[in-house]
Formats: C-alpha cells, structure tokens, sequence
DNA sequence: TGACAAAAATAACACTGTAAAGTACATTGA
DNA sequence: TCAATGTACTTTACAGTGTTATTTTTGTCA
C-alpha cells in the first residue's frame, strides 16, 4: 500500500513536471511567435525586446528566462526560416531525379525562398551569416537536409551525369552558390529602389544564369 | 577714398567669412575623419554618435551642426569609400584596351575592392543598398565615373567584340555583375567562419568565374 | 566696447538591452 | 492543513543610444 501511494504519488509528480514543461514551453512558442511578427513587421534594426514582450503582456525581463539574450530570440527566429529553407531545397531535390532539371529545380527553389522570406534571407547570408555554422551544427541535418550538402549532392550528380565538366565539388558548388546567392541578394537589395530588379525580371536573370552555368560548364 | 575704405572693408569681410568657411569644413572634416575611423574599429552595430564626438573632443550634439543626424554621417562616411570603388574601376576599365582583359580586370578590381574595404562594400550593397541611388544621384558621375555605367560599357563592347553574344546590355550587365557581386559578398560573409572562403580561394573562385562567362556567354 | 551671430555645451526625452533583487504563487512533503 | 521550497514573474536600476530644445560661450563686426 505504501509501495501504491509512493508510485502514485511519483505519477502525480511526473504529470505535474510534464504539465509545467508544456506550460513553459507554450510560453517559449508565445514569446517566439510575437517575436517573428515583430520581426517579419519591423525588420531587423527595429526589433526590440521590449516591444515584443509588451505585445504579450510580459516584461522585458521575462524574455530572458526563455532566451539568453536578444541574439538567442533572433537567432531562434530565424532559425525557424532556416528550416524552411532547407526544407524546400529538399523538396525540389527529391521531385526531380534528373540531374540537370534537380540542379535548375534548386536554383529556382532558392529563389523562390529568397523572395517570399526576404527577412529571414537577409540574416542568415548577408547579416548574421555565422549562424548558418550554427544552425547546420545545432541540428543533426549534416547528412543530407543540409541545404548546401544538398547543392554539393547535385553538382556531383551532374558531373556524373556529364552535365557539367569534373573539378572540385565544392569549388564548383561555391561558384554555382555564388551565382545564385548574388542574384537573390541582389533582388532583395535593391528591389523597389534600383529599376530592372522586380520579381519577374529576377526570375529571367536566374533562369539566363541556369543556362549560363549549363552551357559555361559543360564537360 | 569712402569707396576705396568700402571695398576695403568688403574685401576683408569675404576673407573673413572664406575663413570661417574654411574653419567650417575642417571641424567637419575631423568629424568625418573620426566617424571614419570608428567606423573601420567598430562596424556598422558598434558605431556610436556619442563616441565619434568624444573622440574629438565634442559634446554628441555637436555633430549635428555638421551632420543631419547620424545616418547622414554614416552616408558621408561609406560615400568616400564609394568614390574609391567608382575609381577603381575606372581605372581597371583605363588600363585595358582589349575587351576581354577590361571585362576581366573589372572583374577583379571588384574584388579586390570588397576585400580591401569590406565595411565600406557592405554597407553599400549588403546594408544600405538605397545609398547606390544617393551617390550616383548627388554626384553628377552618371555619364561615366559610375560603376554600373563603366561595367555596362564593358559588356557593351565585349558584344561589339563577339567576346560576348549580343543581348540587352542591362539584362547582361546585371547577369554578369550578380555573379561577381555573390562571390564578393558571400566572401565577407564566410571569410573566417566557412572553410574555402579565404582570399586565396576567393581569388581563385573570380577567375572561374570570369572563364564560366567566357564559355558560357560567347556567342 | 557693445551688439550680434555663430559655435558649442547643458539638460532633457524617449528609447534600448541587460543584471540583481524582490514578490506572488503553486507545489511539495510532514 | 501548514510551513518550506522552488518557479514564474515583476520591480528596480544601470549604462548606453539618438535626438531636440534651450542655454551658454566665443568670435566678429560696427
């Protein structure tokens, strides 16, 4: 009986830690959710922490029982649309199993996040790019839901195939990457500010680049 | 003898306020000298109005005699930077006569910019991509000291050439500068954080890429 | 020398991120 | 049921930031 009451006792004791890990962990996702719509509202040089915890009814201070600093909520922020990213090169990886059309899928893929998380684009390759170290060494996604492992994976596959010419894989993902990187930075750069870089254009511009490094480095 | 004293006293009155004129500009000046200063010690995030003027010896409030506000500084600071990017490849354009080689050497003097003056680059194409319109707008360098204008110029004449195959100059000039603009920007990114992005290796990526539109835009 | 204008400094405001200390409350064990 | 404990949160405070309005100093001119 005893035994009963002490295992009864040590459910009700679990249950409670459960209850207040999930308690705590809603508060995380709320103070998280705020911060993203902060973040997606105001861009990166008007984010505050105290903004964001007032729009929830916190103070400033609480913010820090759930995040180091403000570093940390960005970085988890942003981590978040990393996620995406890297989910979305793997998607249009795994719909083509044609080396040449996977390598143009991901070029378009790239574009297309670029474009719809401007922000989170921005901070991951332009602003704070050390957090793309973290964000691949946090997670255990080295094997292969690593965006630039994926790239790497279809450029060895089009060498391969003979759609591009053999050399260093890296050397030459780094330069494909490049390409497309200096596209979509461009486009978030100076869209709305320099003429010739709106989306439909900068679609063009990827798909003349595609052509270019199919015809440029052709075996 | 009374309009002798007057244009006496005139011409002593214009030296006196070209003085003070000139008194004027050199405070200015030290402001700018700090800011740039600071500004290359500390970056972007860590700029601060109020150290800039306690490095001169100034109350923070100072420099808003000289200064709009601190944006406006900022501007000045990275515009002088921006004029050294605009002569470095006017001078790579002047040196080379060939097309091939200008086209090249523009290339190169690209990087070789963004390495020497990392700060100054991004700001300009990474942070404060507005401030492109502001220079080539102020200055009245549109006919030919402009960047943009002397790599337009180029790729123009590598197609007059047959270096390049014919196409809308712009649409070209954007795809070939994107390109340039990725390496560039992605080195600074990764510079120190990724492997394959030290300079050596960034060099080396240029030149790939300078042989990849050769290849892959002749016509 | 005294009036005037320009230059610089003070004081203040509304913010920011962050650390230390304090408080209210739920949970636990006797 | 009651005191002890620990958790969640707030209060307070500090050292910064950019910026504005006001006041003081300084130099120039008649």
């Amino acid at each position: 009986m005893s035994t009963a009451a002490q295992t009864r006792q040590a459910r009700i004791k679990q249950r409670s830690a459960e209850r207040r890990e999930r308690s705590r962990q809603e508060t995380r996702q709320a103070i998280l959710e705020a911060a993203t719509r902060m973040f997606e509202r105001e861009g990166y040089e008007g984010f505050s922490l105290r903004q964001v915890a007032e729009n929830i009814g916190y103070t400033p201070t609480t913010i820090y029982l759930y995040f180091k600093d403000k570093n940390d909520l960005l970085f988890a922020v942003c981590s978040q649309g990393f996620a995406e990213f890297n989910q979305a090169l793997q998607t249009a990886y795994a719909t083509h199993s044609d080396p040449l059309e996977r390598l143009q899928a991901l070029g378009r893929a790239y574009l297309e996040f670029g474009l719809s998380r401007p922000l989170h684009y921005q901070m991951m390759f332009m602003q704070r790019s050390e957090w793309v170290l973290k964000t691949t060494q946090t997670k255990g996604d080295v094997e292969g839901s690593n965006a630039y492992i994926i790239q790497m994976n279809a450029v060895i596959e089009a060498m391969k195939a003979g759609i591009i010419r053999m050399g260093d894989p890296i050397e030459t993902t780094n330069l494909i990457w490049s390409g497309i990187h200096g596209i979509v930075s461009l486009a978030l750069s100076m869209k709305g500010i320099v003429p010739k870089w709106e989306e439909a254009e900068v679609r063009r511009l990827v798909e003349d680049y595609l052509k270019l490094i199919q015809r440029g480095l052709s075996p």
